[in-house]
RNA sequence: GGGCGCUUAGCUCAGUUGGUUAGAGCAGCUGAUUUACACUCAGCAGGUCGGGGGUUCGAGUCCCUCAGCGCCCA
């Protein structure tokens, strides 16, 4: 702040009407919010901010979450940090690849060559245009730019303090490097390994899901009771299944090792129907007997206990979905079918093998129906199953390779991470160890999707073609970021690809939170200089929803590559609500988009709505709290206007003009105002700080002001004058400064009417600036307290506020008459008061004597 | 099934380690009328703090229990 309180403008006329246009550009030339790259660690306050999925649409929770951050960025720059604020994209995935397909109405079919002058249809046409892998990711790079500018546009109109240089997206040729070179990394430590194994899939995404991507779903289904014949001919036991059309894979019965019921079978086995397969029975806890019969069929594979029960089991694997959702060919008789009577197998497998899971089950169960093993009526029930989050039908288990990293044998240290990490809200970190406890298998990064970005291995065929899995060839880490589907393995030629004795890319790409985990080294620039100065980040403000998914997956990449957090505290944002304060969802058309909003209410209104959410809570949009808040930035403008015109001309003041003791005491309460809305910054309550300063700002503008008034349009060279303007601009100017975070715009605008530079870079109040420790006297409360009664008795009255008073009896303590007294000449020029008289009484009364007439 | 959160005025929410008579804003009602502000100002009214029990001199706040809503995990 300058020495000088003088303003050097203000306009006749204030307005908020076109604030955001004025000063984002400002901003943007004098580079306010620009990181300093040579700051020190100490000096830094690092955010990690997320990356939108840019595919999906604008909504008014961007403005909410992405505000929240902001608060916290705005205020630590004030109190002299330097503000590492990147914004990223998280383009990259099936989100994108989905609209893609949508938009132009494409497919992608890898098999295909590159077509260079392929035109993209304008619009989707009846039918799919397939089209190759590489023409597909253009199309994916044409709509994420275009998608990528209006987030832009939203974050600068809202006011997001955010340095634009330091913009990044996790499909760039940079995040791809880092990326692969991460995952080498890990590769190298034995941290992530590849494995044929069962896999969640989604039949029509064709792409294995990860743990973290599930979500369970209530169905209908039916119980159905089959017979399955003793091994030793004597007698059968029923079973009840809710996927019959999985008997074919049957591989094991299994039981509760309790369940009185079994006990005579277990070690015996029993023979499928139908296919004749002889499978043995076995006792295991996880079986529930309560549920069906209490013995259940293990098929490989039906369900992720199914998985458990073949690993524990070593059962043999059969399994019958393929990719496509449709039945595999199975040749009963051969090595691993075994089968009774192979004839009678062959016969009903022909009817299965090609069919969708549901035209499997109809004709298992007449089949069942027809030899009699089918014992009684279906029992329909609602049970729990698995889905893809962004999936339509229910995930299969199939059998595929696909890379893993090992998060199950470092479960405790994740948990211990959970613990040394700073949750606001502290409940949060429940969220994080539920999730981390209830792992059950490791993380699964591979996906067979386009848009992403590739495992920088190639595996060797030998002479017959077989690749080598189990000893990848490695991309040099000088080459990086590698396309194996494109570039050759190293060493090798591009002739060599798919040919005996030569090469093979990994055909897959990483899941898109193998990338988006890494957005600290990514926006870091993880390798050079930069990245020391700013990591481990401060913050990490997010949703609640991603904890299991963006911040368990971030905290797992730094645990492996940096022994550390990869942020001290995390700022978990709740969700926004529809009026009617149900969750918004696009099924539901409930779906508020916030350009209109912004347009309607202004950025510092849509930041007060979301400022007074606080962190971890749920909100309602509530337009009448924008609408307060636009008042508030009003209010900001017109008695920044009046305090700064009284001093146009007037000698500089400072802090040692304050002598009234109405003036020191007012002083006083700010220094307390400016203590609390500070620890609370400091403690990420935003919410705090803004209602503090908030209820202070209006008894400043209501109450002060007021009593001020007339001393404030005396003469410049009164001592009561001078105290009164030095208490009113050292107060505006320490509001100012305390609403910046929130009213970015208006502060803005008020600010640079008195000073030089931005009120974005100005100091953070200090109760030091407001001179010798002011002291609480109370006289501003008691003066306060009086001049209502007064206004009490003149509307109860309806009579106006400058009427008059005749005679003001103030009775009252008399420690509380003193503190009135010393406040008296404010009283009397705000109230009108012709004659005060004060009386001793045991609690404070007044009685206001109003003037005949004028 | 396990866990987390919420329940305070018609609405949205504060209420910091237990401490006078539970606060604010909005909406409502009654007024004022322009020398910062009509996107203004003043005032009024409105609550057995979800139910029950307990600890305490004292509970919206701590403990137990029940209910409803929301979410997380299995």
């Amino acid at each position: 702040m300058s020495d000088d309180l003088r303003p050097r403008s203000v306009p006749e006329k204030p307005s908020v009407e076109g604030l955001e246009a004025a000063w984002i550009g400002r901003w943007d030339d004098e580079g306010i919010y620009r990181f300093d790259r040579t700051a020190t660690r100490a000096q830094v306050f690092s955010i990690d901010t997320p990356p939108p999925t840019v595919s999906g649409s604008l909504h008014i929770g961007h403005v909410f979450s992405y505000t929240h951050p902001d608060l916290i960025a705005r205020y630590q720059r004030m109190t002299g940090k330097q503000v590492f604020y990147p914004m990223g994209w998280d383009d990259n995935g099936l989100p994108t690849e989905r609209r893609v397909e949508n938009y132009f109405g494409v497919r992608c079919d890898p098999s295909l060559p590159y077509d260079p002058d392929f035109v993209a249809p304008d619009a989707p046409g009846e039918q799919k245009v397939s089209i190759s892998r590489k023409n597909f990711v253009e199309l994916c790079h044409r709509l994420t730019a275009t998608d990528e500018e209006a987030f832009k546009n939203l974050w600068r109109h809202l006011g997001v303090s955010i340095d634009w240089t330091l913009e990044y997206s996790t499909i760039s040729a940079h995040a791809q490097e880092v990326s692969q070179r991460a995952f080498l990394a890990m590769l190298e430590r034995g941290e992530v390994y590849s494995s044929e194994a069962p896999t969640l899939w989604d039949v029509d995404f064709r792409t294995a899901v990860s743990q973290a991507e599930l979500e369970d779903r209530e169905r209908p289904g039916n119980y159905h009771r089959v017979a399955f014949a003793r091994g030793d001919g004597r007698g059968s036991v029923e079973i009840e299944t809710t996927r019959p059309e999985l008997l074919a894979s049957c591989v094991a019965l299994v039981a509760h090792p309790d369940d009185e019921r079994y006990q005579a079978l277990f070690g015996s086995t029993v023979v499928t129907p139908l296919f004749h397969v002889e499978v043995p029975v076995v006792a295991h806890e996880l079986a529930d007997p309560q549920k069906g019969s209490g013995i259940a069929m293990i098929c490989t594979f039906g369900d992720v206990t199914d998985v458990i029960w073949w690993r524990e089991f070593s059962l043999p694997t059969r399994a019958l979905i393929g990719r496509d959702g449709r039945f595999l060919p199975a040749d009963f008789g051969s090595e691993g079918w075994p089968s009774r009577d192979p004839e009678a197998a062959h016969r009903i497998y022909a009817q299965l093998e090609g069919r969708t899971v549901n035209q499997v089950r109809a004709t298992v169960v007449e089949a069942l129906r027809e030899t009699g093993e089918l014992i009684g009526e279906l029992r329909p029930i609602t049970h729990p199953v698995k889905f893809y989050e962004k999936g339509e039908r229910p995930l299969e288990i199939v059998t595929s390779r696909q890379w893993f990293v090992s998060t199950l044998e470092h479960r405790d240290e994740l948990l211990a991470r959970g613990e040394q990490l700073k949750w606001h809200p502290d409940f949060m970190k429940h969220r994080y160890k539920s999730w981390v406890e209830g792992l059950n298998v490791d993380w699964n990064i591979s996906r067979q999707r386009f848009f992403g970005v590739p495992f920088p291995v190639w595996y060797r065929l030998d002479a017959n073609g077989v690749a080598d899995f189990e000893n990848p060839v490695v991309a040099e880490l000088s080459s990086l970021p590698v396309d194996p589907s494109s570039d050759p393995a190293p060493g090798c030629e591009e002739s060599q690809r798919n040919q005996p004795g030569g090469f093979i890319g990994d055909p897959d790409v990483m899941d898109t939170w193998a990338t988006s985990s890494l957005s600290p080294q990514i926006a870091g620039h993880w390798g050079t200089e930069l990245f020391e100065r700013v990591f481990p980040m401060d913050l990490r403000p997010q949703a609640h929803e991603i904890i299991r998914t963006w911040l368990f997956s971030t905290v797992v990449r730094s645990h492996f590559e940096h022994d550390s957090l990869p942020f001290s505290d995390a700022l978990i944002s709740g969700w926004v609500l529809d009026p009617d304060r149900k969750k918004m969802s696009k099924s539901v058309g409930n779906v508020v988009t916030p350009l209109p909003l912004l347009e309607l209410h202004g950025a510092d209104a849509l930041r007060y709505w979301a400022a007074s959410g606080r962190p971890g809570t749920d909100t309602a949009i509530d337009e009448g709290q924008m609408k307060i808040g636009r008042r508030l930035a009003i209010k900001v403008l017109n008695v920044s206007k009046f305090v700064l015109g009284r001093l146009e001309g007037a000698d500089p003041l400072s802090a040692a003009d304050a002598t009234e003791p109405i003036d020191r005491d007012m002083l006083a309460s700010l220094a307390g105002l400016i203590a609390e809305a500070t620890s609370a910054f400091d403690n990420y309550d935003y919410a705090r700080a803004l209602e503090r300063t908030e209820a202070f700002f209006w008894s400043f503008c209501d109450d002060y002001v007021e009593l001020a008034k007339t001393r404030a349009y005396g003469e410049p060279g009164d001592a009561a004058t001078r105290s009164a303007h030095a208490t009113l601009t050292l107060t505006l100017s320490a509001l100012q400064r305390l609403f910046a975070p929130f009213l970015p715009f208006v502060t803005e605008e008020v600010w640079r009417w008195w000073n030089d530079g931005s009120v974005h870079l100005a100091e953070w109040p200090r109760v030091a600036e407001l001179g010798d420790a002011p002291r609480a006297s109370g006289v501003f409360a008691a003066v306060a307290q009086v001049l209502e009664a007064v206004r009490r008795e003149k509307s109860t009255q309806k009579v106006s506020q400058r009427k008059g008073v005749a005679e003001l009896v103030v009775a009252g303590p008399g420690e509380l008459l003193e503190a009135v007294q010393m406040g008296q000449r404010d009283l009397i020029d705000a109230g009108g008061v012709l004659s005060i008289l004060y009386e001793e009484a045991p609690e404070l009364e007044v009685h206001a004597t109003l003037v005949a007439e004028d």
